[in-house]
DNA sequence: CACCAGGCAAGTA
DNA sequence: TACTTGCATGGT
C-alpha cells in the first residue's frame, strides 16, 4: 500500500502540478476558513471572509470581543451562520484564555496534546482540528474530508463500512506514508483538486480517469490524456 | 424544482 | 453504539 499510495502522489503531482493550499494568508484566516467551510461550498466562505477582512476581524481579540449575533450577520454568506458564529467564538477563547492569544505559543505543543484539546472545542471535529493542525500549524495530520472519502471508495482502496470512518481512513494513509507535513499537505490538496474535476458528484464519479477495471495505477498514467 | 457543497453536535432507539 | 436531524446560504 505505501509504494502504491506513492505513486498516486507521485502522478497526481506531476499532472496537476503544487497546489499551495490552503488558501488563507494567516494561520487565524485559515484556521477560520476550516471552520466556515463546514458543510458549504468554499466560495461562500470567501464571501463570509471578505467581510471579515472588510471589518478588520481577521484578528484574534477583534473576533473574541464582537458580539455573536453581530459576527453572526457578518458570515451569514457561507450558511449556519449562528451556529458558525459560536464555534469561532468558542476557538478564539480558548487561544486567548489558555495560549496567550497567539497562534505562536502553539508551536511548542507536540500534535497530540494540540489535537485532543482542539477536539475538546465544541464546534471542531476532526476534519476541522486536522486542517488547523495541518494547515495552520504545520503539523503532520492527514485531513479527511468527503472527497478524501470518495476517492478512496470509488477507487477501492478501502472496503466500505467501518474502514470508511474517518480515523481508520486517516490511518490508512498515515500509516503507509511517511509523517511529512509536506507530503500530507499536497496530497490532500491534489485529491480535492483530482474530485473537483472529475469526481462533482456523490457517490461515484464516472468520468473520473482513475476509474475503471485496469486497476488504479494503471488509470493513473492515463491522467495527462484529460 | 431538487440537489449539492472541503461537518458537527445533539437527540433518539 | 448506530442512526437521524438541525443548522442555512448560494450555485447548478
Amino acid at each position: 500500500m505505501r509504494g502504491r499510495l506513492l505513486r498516486i502522489f507521485d502522478l497526481l503531482l506531476e499532472h496537476f502540478g503544487q497546489r499551495h493550499w490552503w488558501p488563507g494568508d494567516t494561520p487565524l484566516e485559515i484556521s477560520i476558513g476550516a471552520i466556515l467551510t463546514q458543510n458549504c461550498a468554499w466560495r461562500n466562505v470567501e464571501k463570509a471572509i471578505d467581510n471579515l477582512k472588510g471589518r478588520a476581524l481577521l484578528e484574534l481579540n477583534a473576533l473574541h470581543r464582537i458580539g455573536t449575533e453581530e459576527l453572526a450577520e457578518i458570515i451569514r454568506p457561507c450558511g449556519f451562520y449562528n451556529i458558525k458564529a459560536k464555534r469561532l467564538q468558542f476557538f478564539t477563547r480558548v487561544l486567548v484564555e489558555e495560549y496567550s492569544g497567539s497562534f505562536e505559543s502553539l508551536n511548542g505543543y507536540g500534535l497530540d496534546t494540540l489535537r485532543e484539546r482542539f477536539l475538546a472545542i465544541n464546534g471542531i471535529g476532526p476534519e476541522t482540528a486536522d486542517s488547523i493542525l495541518l494547515y495552520a500549524l504545520g503539523k503532520p495530520t492527514f485531513v479527511i474530508d468527503a472527497y478524501t472519502k470518495r476517492f478512496v471508495r470509488n477507487h477501492g482502496l478501502a472496503e466500505a463500512g467501518n474502514d470508511l470512518a474517518y480515523d481508520n481512513l486517516q490511518l490508512l494513509f498515515m500509516d503507509h506514508l511517511p509523517a511529512d507535513t509536506y507530503l500530507y499537505n499536497e496530497f490532500h490538496a491534489l485529491i480535492v483538486r483530482l474530485c473537483q474535476t472529475y469526481c462533482k458528484k456523490v457517490p461515484l464519479c464516472a468520468r473520473c480517469p482513475l476509474k475503471g477495471d485496469r486497476g488504479l495505477a494503471e488509470g493513473l498514467t492515463a491522467l495527462p490524456h484529460f
